[in-house]
RNA sequence: GCGCCCGUAGCUCAGCCGGAUAGAGCACCAGAUUCCUAAUCUGGGGGCCACAGGUUCAAAUCCUGUCGGGCGCACCA
C-alpha cells in the first residue's frame, strides 16, 4: 500500500532529533534525508534554501525495490542545475554511511530505494513496547486547537440512521486529530430555536393531555406522531399537574419548549453513548439568540459592508407559487464565492438559520484555531455561504481561521438485498439505538469508517452480523483474538514475551514488523488529509497479513508463535505477536471500536 | 438552468496536494485443517482507471469540456 508522503520542511524544522521521544523509523528517515540535503547545500551541491516541498521518504508501492524510497534527486535535480541521476549519486552515498541502512540504490529516474538492516527493524519493534498505547501518536498538530461539530441532530426525536454516519466520522476524526497532537473540541450545535421545536412542544403538549386523560385520537397532520413523546408528555403531566391542560398556547408553549428539549437532548445522548460518542460543548442556538449574538454579528459585518439590505431574485429552474420580492438584511456571501447573497433575517425580523449559524460560527473561532463542520449530503447547498461567512469574519480579524465542511453521503439501509423503508412523517424510522442492539456498537462503527465519507454506501444489516473476512470488523478482530489466544496459551505452558531474543526473529517475522511500522505514518496522513477511513483500511492490511504469517505455522509447526522446544525464539514471536496486537489496540482505539481478546 | 459529491475488475470499494508494472475483498476456478481459533491461508483468471482534450520528464491522481449517477438550489432547518 502507499502512503500520504510526510513533507520534510515540516519535519527537519520541527526538533533536533535527540529529544524525539515520540521519533518512529519512518519519521527519522524523513529527518535522516532532510539533514542529508542540508549538508549538500553547505557543500553546494545544493542551491541554498532549495524548495523540498515535493520531497517525500516513503515506501515504495514495490515492495522489491527496498523498505523506503525517495524522489529528492528528481524533485531537486532541476534546482541544483543537474541531472537527476548525478544528484542521486550524492544522495545515496550519504545515506549509505547510516548503520541502519544496509542498501541505497539509484533506480528509474531517479528514485533512491534504500533498504534498511535488520536491527533497524528490530529497534521499531523495541519501540512499539516501549511506547505501547503511545506508539502512533504524533505531534504534527501542533497544538492547534480544532473545533468539530458533528451530528448537530435537530431535537425533535431519537437519532436515527441518517444522523449515524456523520456520528461516527465526527468522533473518530476528533480522536484521531487528538492523537496526531491537536486539542479538540467536540461540539453539538443544538438547533432549539426554529419553528420545528415549537411544532415539538405541541406534540408534547399533545402527549400531556393525553397523560391527563384527554382523548387525543389521530396525531394531527404536521405535528410528530412518535411513540417516544409519550413518556415526555407522562412526566410533564406530573410535574406540572393540569395547569397547562387548556391554557391558551402563548403560556404554555415555552414552557413545553424547554421541557421537550432538554427531554430530547437527553435521548440524544444516550443514543449517542450507546456509539460510545461523548461531546465536550453543546452550545444552543436559542441561547446565542438571548445573548444577542447574531445581532453582533450583523453590527459588524455591517461596519464591514458585508451586510446591506437588498431584494433577492427569484429562485431559477423552478417555480414558486408563493414566491414574492421581499427586501431583506443580506450578507455578501457572492464577495466569498457564493452563487448569491444570503439573508440572514426573515421578513418577520427573525433569524434565519444561517444567520444564527453564522453568529454561531464567529463563536465557535473565539475559541479554536480552525474548525470542523460534519454535515450530511443534504446540506451540501448551504457550504458555501457558511464558508463565505467565515472567510469574512477571517478577513475581518486580519486572520486566517482554516475551516472545513466534510459531507458526509447518506446510507442505504438494506436487509439481505432490500431496500429498509423509512417515513419519519409515520414516526417509522431504524434508530440507532435499534441499529447497535441488533449489530452491536463495533460494527456501526467500523462499517461506518471503512468507506470514504463522501461517497454513498449501503449498509446491509445480513452482512454486516456475518463473521467472515468479507466483514473487515471481524476479520480485524479475529486477528485480536488469535493474538490473545497464543498470547493465553503460552502462558499455560510457561512461555512469556519477552524482547531478549528479538535477533532470532527472521525475515517473515520482520515483514510484520514493516507492516506495524507504517501506523505512525498511518496516523499522520489520515490526521492531515482528515480521513479516519484510512485507518480502518490499514487495521485490514495488517490484520491480513498477520493471518498470513499465521498460516505458515499450518503447515510447518516451526513457524508457529509457540516452538515448544525453543523458549528464546517462542519468547520473541509472543514478543512480536504481543506488538502487532499493541498497534491493532491503538489503531482500533482511534476507531472506537474495541479490539477482542477472545470471539 | 445552476452548485456540490461520485464514476477504478462482473459486484463492493481502496489508491488522488503527480512518481516505478493500478490494488484488496466478494464472486468464479484450483489447493491447504495430525492446527497457537480454517471466523484463516496459498495460487489462478479478470482493467481503455466513464470519455475527449490539456499541463508535465512522469497523470487513475492536476486543469478544461462531455456523458452517466446521487444530493441540493424560497425568508425551511
Amino acid at each position: 500500500m502507499r502512503f500520504r508522503r510526510v513533507r520534510l520542511t515540516a519535519l527537519v524544522m520541527s526538533k533536533p532529533t535527540e529529544a524525539a521521544p515520540l521519533q518512529t523509523l519512518h519519521s527519522a528517515f524523513a529527518e535522516k534525508v532532510g539533514a542529508i540535503l542540508n549538508a549538500l547545500e553547505m557543500e553546494g551541491a545544493l542551491p541554498p534554501g532549495s524548495s523540498r516541498s515535493n520531497v517525500a521518504v516513503e515506501p515504495p508501492r514495490d515492495p522489491s525495490h527496498g523498505d523506503l524510497a525517495t524522489n529528492a534527486a528528481m524533485v531537486l535535480a532541476k534546482q541544483a542545475k543537474t541531472n537527476p541521476r548525478d544528484l542521486a549519486v550524492k544522495i545515496a552515498e550519504k545515506l549509505k554511511a547510516d548503520p541502519d541502512v544496509e542498501s541505497a540504490e539509484i533506480a528509474g529516474p531517479g528514485f533512491i530505494n534504500m533498504r534498511l538492516s535488520d536491527a533497524a527493524w528490530r529497534a521499531e519493534l523495541l519501540a512499539i513496547a516501549t511506547l505501547g498505547s503511545d506508539y502512533g501518536r504524533s505531534d504534527v498538530g501542533d497544538g492547534v486547537t480544532v473545533n468539530i461539530e458533528y451530528v448537530s441532530a435537530n431535537p425533535t426525536g431519537p437519532m436515527h440512521m441518517g444522523h449515524c454516519r456523520g456520528a461516527v466520522v465526527g468522533d473518530a476524526l476528533a480522536t484521531l486529530l487528538e492523537f496526531a497532537g491537536n486539542k479538540v473540541i467536540r461540539e453539538y450545535y443544538v438547533n432549539d430555536a426554529g419553528s420545528q421545536v415549537d411544532t415539538l412542544a405541541r406534540s408534547v403538549h399533545l402527549r400531556y393531555r393525553e397523560a391527563l386523560g384527554d382523548a387525543i385520537g389521530a396525531i394531527p397532520e404536521g405535528l410528530y406522531p412518535g411513540d417516544y413523546l409519550v413518556p415526555v408528555g407522562e412526566a410533564l403531566a406530573k410535574e406540572l399537574g393540569e395547569r397547562f391542560k387548556d391554557a391558551d398556547e402563548e403560556h404554555w408553549l415555552p414552557v413545553f419548549r424547554a421541557h421537550a428539549v432538554d427531554a430530547m437532548m437527553d435521548m440524544i445522548r444516550a443514543d449517542l453513548a450507546l456509539l460510545g460518542i461523548k461531546h465536550d460543548v453543546f452550545s444552543s442556538e436559542a441561547a446565542l439568540q438571548i445573548a444577542g449574538k447574531p445581532a453582533e454579528a450583523e453590527a459588524w459585518l455591517r461596519q464591514h459592508d458585508l451586510v446591506y439590505d437588498g431584494v433577492l431574485e427569484a429562485p431559477k429552474g423552478k417555480v414558486l407559487d408563493d414566491w414574492e420580492a421581499v427586501e431583506l438584511p443580506l450578507f455578501r456571501s457572492t464577495r466569498f464565492g457564493d452563487d448569491q447573497d444570503r439573508p440572514i433575517r426573515k421578513s418577520d425580523g427573525n433569524w434565519t438559520y444561517f444567520g444564527a449559524d453564522l453568529a454561531y460560527h464567529m463563536q465557535k473561532a473565539e475559541n479554536a484555531d480552525a474548525l470542523i463542520d460534519i454535515w450530511g449530503a443534504d446540506h451540501s447547498g448551504t457550504v458555501k455561504r457558511i464558508k463565505a461567512a467565515v472567510a469574512a469574519l477571517a478577513e475581518g480579524q486580519h486572520k486566517a481561521i482554516p475551516f472545513d465542511v466534510k459531507l458526509v453521503q447518506m446510507v442505504q439501509l438494506m436487509r439481505a438485498g432490500d431496500p429498509v423503508k423509512m417515513s419519519k412523517r409515520s414516526g417509522n424510522f431504524i434508530t440507532i439505538a435499534d441499529m447497535v442492539e441488533e449489530v452491536g456498537k463495533d460494527v456501526v462503527r467500523f462499517t461506518m469508517l471503512s468507506r470514504k465519507p463522501e461517497a454513498q454506501m449501503e449498509f446491509d444489516f445480513a452482512k454486516v452480523v456475518e463473521a467472515s473476512k468479507d466483514n473487515p470488523v471481524f476479520y480485524v478482530q479475529y486477528a485480536s483474538a488469535r493474538i490473545h489466544s497464543t498470547l493465553r496459551k503460552g502462558a499455560a505452558e510457561g512461555f512469556a514475551p519477552s524482547p531478549d531474543h528479538i535477533a532470532a526473529l527472521g525475515a517473515e517475522e520482520l515483514e510484520l514488523v514493516k507492516h506495524a511500522a507504517q501506523f505512525p505514518r498511518v496516523v499522520e496522513a489520515a490526521a492531515h488529509a482528515r480521513e479516519p477511513h484510512r485507518l480502518a483500511f490499514y487495521l485490514y492490511e495488517l490484520a491480513g497479513e498477520f493471518h498470513a504469517y499465521w498460516n505458515l505455522g499450518n503447515d510447518n509447526t516451526l513457524k508457529r508463535f509457540i516452538v515448544a522446544q525453543d523458549a528464546d525464539l517462542s519468547g520473541a514471536r509472543l514478543f512480536l505477536a504481543s506488538q502487532i496486537g499493541q498497534v491493532l489496540r491503538n489503531g482500533l482505539a482511534l476507531l472506537g471500536v474495541e479490539a477482542v481478546e477472545e470471539m
